[in-house]
DNA sequence: CAGTGGTCTAGACCACTGC
DNA sequence: CAGTGGTCTAGACCACTGT
């Protein structure tokens, strides 16, 4: 026995033209993926893994910080270093900005966090008007002003997305759509309400790591990507009416899409 | 004037709390933000950001690694550090996998790819009988065999994913879905041949940070994301026909989607 | 308080790149 | 060859957590 520092560590392979730090991060990997290491389990700490592979801080540490960019383990200050806990995973429906649920008077993210026993929250709302991106415009197909309307949404007090609504101003303007609060059924049953019918939304995914604020504002661990979703909400002539912009935490969610066969 | 090491960097702020390293990201990342330093163009070196801020290896080196964990620089060892080129994006359509274009001859992948001017390549082909795992056997609703087809495919000679399709060896045993290659239209073609019709397609999307081996496959650079899809194909009753696991280059790719409002 | 991770220094040697 | 980043050591001091 050699103080094995639970977990069944094995040894270096000094042999190995592998990095030293790269073969601790390998064993503590494989403990993960074995579960030997499970789920919200803590790691074992830096000065027992110097004792057990016999090597300086820095080299335990970089081994660590492998596992950080992979999002396998988060660390926590005081405390130690941890495997990351997988928290429970929306998956959001190809069908969510179906008609009936605007007729329930359910905005799509409070409707499909309530039908999935989440409590849903809304904060940071600001709403204004805007001079739009040149992005913007172009798929609003505007030269003017837009009604920006910006927000966070948290599930069960956890902020899992941000996103900004532009509206043509044309559109917007003197409607309930400027209101922070603009009813039930959200922007879109209002939109309905004015006469403009919904036909179709289109919606491009990206993935990409968070820039610094919006790791803050979603509170995302390291390792852990954003999607950055551009849905256009185009009326039943192919007009667009609106542009959502929007980025979650992409260990709340799994996205879901109907692909049509012809 | 004190050999500003190019791109105007400015000085540390001694009376902040914000740790060193970060302060010096924060000024790098800014730079690149605002397009002093662009696309492809070397950051200072270590020894020069040595000289500049006055502090240690370490610390030029963590604020480095900051960067690459958010995507935004590549380290070339003997070179230098880059921003991180933005290779062209390719846009996934919501109808690629439409009839019409097995109807033209193109397996998904090759259609999308020539559509947008590039050349398509596959690489690494393996088709074996597996036994599935329980998710896929759940999606496939069977208890028996799949014949499962991975490969690897590259645009213009870089790898942008990897996929694997699971069909149940009952369809495709004995037919020219076990070749490595199935011929024109791809497996969906020959799918239809066989006498199933093809419904439609659901698509699940993940994204995460690759693990090591998916890393290597796809040579993704630290800081870059994969997408993970599974896509299920569904004949016209409903009927799973099809299973397609797909792990993607996040900076190769937008998935594009069209939503009903209904 | 002891134990944890966070930051930083000052060096060393190595491996890769390009002239 | 000089210049670059990659790895590693051996320390130091700090900040946070929990007892």
């Amino acid at each position: 026995m050699d103080g094995d520092v639970r977990a069944g560590l094995g040894h270096l392979d000094s042999t190995s033209d592998r990095a030293v730090f790269r073969q601790i991060a390998d064993q503590l990997r494989d403990a993960i993926g074995r579960g030997r290491l499970s789920e919200g389990e803590q790691l074992p700490s830096e000065a027992q893994l110097i004792d057990h592979y016999g090597v300086a801080r820095m080299t335990v540490r970089n081994a660590i910080q492998v596992l950080q960019a992979e999002g396998l383990v988060v660390a926590e200050h005081g405390r130690g270093v941890f495997v990351r806990p997988r928290p429970p995973v929306r998956r959001l429906a190809a069908d969510r900005f179906a008609r009936r649920l605007r007729e329930e008077g359910k905005a799509a993210f409070i409707a499909e966090a309530e039908q999935a026993g989440s409590t849903p929250a809304v904060d940071n709302i600001v709403i204004r008007e805007e001079r739009p991106s040149p992005d913007i415009a172009a798929r609003l197909n505007i030269k003017g002003k837009v009604l920006a309307r910006h927000r966070r949404c948290l599930l069960d007090g956890r902020p899992v997305e941000t996103a900004t609504s532009f509206i043509p101003l044309e559109i917007a303007r003197g409607t309930p759509i400027t209101d922070p609060n603009p009813g039930p059924g959200g922007i879109y049953a209002r939109l309905e309400e004015l006469g403009y019918h919904l036909g179709h939304f289109e919606e491009e995914v990206r993935a990409r790591m968070p820039d610094p604020d919006e790791a803050k504002v979603l509170l995302l661990a390291p390792g852990v990507p954003v999607f950055h979703l551009i849905r256009t909400a185009y009326d039943t002539d192919d007009q667009p009416l609106e542009v959502c912009d929007t980025v979650m935490a992409t260990d709340a969610y799994i996205l879901s899409y109907r692909l049509p066969a012809r």
